[in-house]
DNA sequence: CGAAATCATGACGAATCAATGACAACCCTG
DNA sequence: CAGGGTTGTCATTGATTCGTCATGATTTCG
């Protein structure tokens, strides 16, 4: 649905946190202290932040601030403190939300989505199209591995897009002609070929498909 | 600090939210049904709302639905359930927050100036675009670089608005005509070169750009 | 098992695309 | 009306990407 950053030193806890999140299909990207947060917000900026209060170091709500000096992304604190000071505080340094662990996932989802209806009134809401370690953000016309930026040509995004479109069903070549070659004739070893190098991008091993999945006879399709 | 509208059944409840309220410096009018909230919203609409969920007759959550039908006003719901379907629930029908009672009136507050920050952005005219080193400042028409203003014409200011009102998008060449230049035909390689100005003037290496990036076959898009 | 069908992959020339410098037309402004 | 700055057009150049083909691998099925 979107792509989160989650600053929370508690290995545990951010795992499993990250790995729900991505299960409701956000894209997590995890830092275990507030610096690292920062920079990671900085080069990439996810659509919401996550941050616990107890941190290591410089702490959640300077962290908090900081974040704001610079960017209006979405932030939500997740704290196992319930104390009304804390609360006010972390509101008062800017974050938009407040939740108190242990926290379900779906109330966490909700909440971000309440943040974000505020947020971003009008911009169109294209969700990146998460499929495990790979994302696609059809607006930005970029595709990422463990959210690293992969470098895919036109025609390898269109197809790419195309597939992710229809998740799980299986696209016969003359249909992916149609749609990202908009010709009715051509050769179909063409979308072989295409096929091949975007595996060679987005598959960690290339040679056994883990997302795009050749359905012999058929066509390909992508899977999560 | 606002105007605000309680709707809640328990005459106790209210009475004593409203004046913790008021002694917060808030002007509270109070509603005991979902009925007269609305009636009293449409009537003589209130900065904000804060609305209980078990209410006789019509529920909160048909309460928040139907505030939603015509209305932006900020929605808190305060709720004595503290179930996770239930908060899912109140934030998908439009609520903007959700506390469980009893709760705070200092984190109440709080949590209103969260929400209201959100919602009034008119409060701060134009932000100041902020690309890391490159600021745009579209009310002042200047760009900075490094913090020092760099001159740039009037057309390379609308394109880098353009770009810059859709940071991390990528706007297709065709697109950044209609907007920049208000043709709908004329030649693509035209946007090539303002670009390649551009990049001139607010790049540190303009052969390999990190702000100003071009995605081939695509358009061009403006990072952090 | 072996043949046929289907798919994967590497190589290569052709086609496409973006960057850039040059230049003329068109502003303004003094 | 003269001159500096700005704008749009064009051609050139270099790099990337595309589509085709040939070859080798894998699967299916008789």
């Amino acid at each position: 649905m979107a792509a989160l950053l989650v600053i929370e030193d508690d290995d545990r806890i951010r795992l499993s946190l990250a790995l729900a999140l991505e299960d409701e299909g956000h894209a997590v990207r995890e830092a275990s202290t507030a610096e690292d947060g920062l920079i990671a917000q900085r080069k990439d900026p996810a659509d919401a932040v996550l941050v616990d209060l107890m941190l290591p170091g410089v702490d959640g709500f300077e962290c908090i601030r900081e974040l704001r000096r610079t960017d209006d992304v979405p932030i939500i604190v997740i704290s196992a403190r319930s104390d009304t000071h804390d609360i006010v505080a972390a509101l008062e340094a800017g974050a938009d939300d407040y939740v108190v662990k242990p926290v379900a996932v779906k109330e966490l989802s909700a909440r971000l989505r309440a943040v974000n209806r505020r947020v971003r009134p009008a911009a169109s809401p294209v969700p990146a199209l998460v499929f495990g370690e790979l994302e696609i953000r059809p607006e930005a016309g970029e595709v990422r591995l463990h959210g690293e930026p992969v470098a895919v040509t036109r025609t390898e995004f269109r197809l790419l897009c195309e597939l992710a479109e229809h998740a799980g069903r299986v696209l016969s070549r003359q249909q992916l002609l149609e749609r990202v070659w908009e010709y009715s004739i051509g050769d179909e070893r063409l979308v072989d070929v295409h096929v091949g190098r975007l595996r060679q991008k987005i598959e960690e091993n290339p040679a056994a498909p883990r997302h795009l999945v050749t359905m012999r006879g058929l066509g390909y399709k992508l899977l999560r």
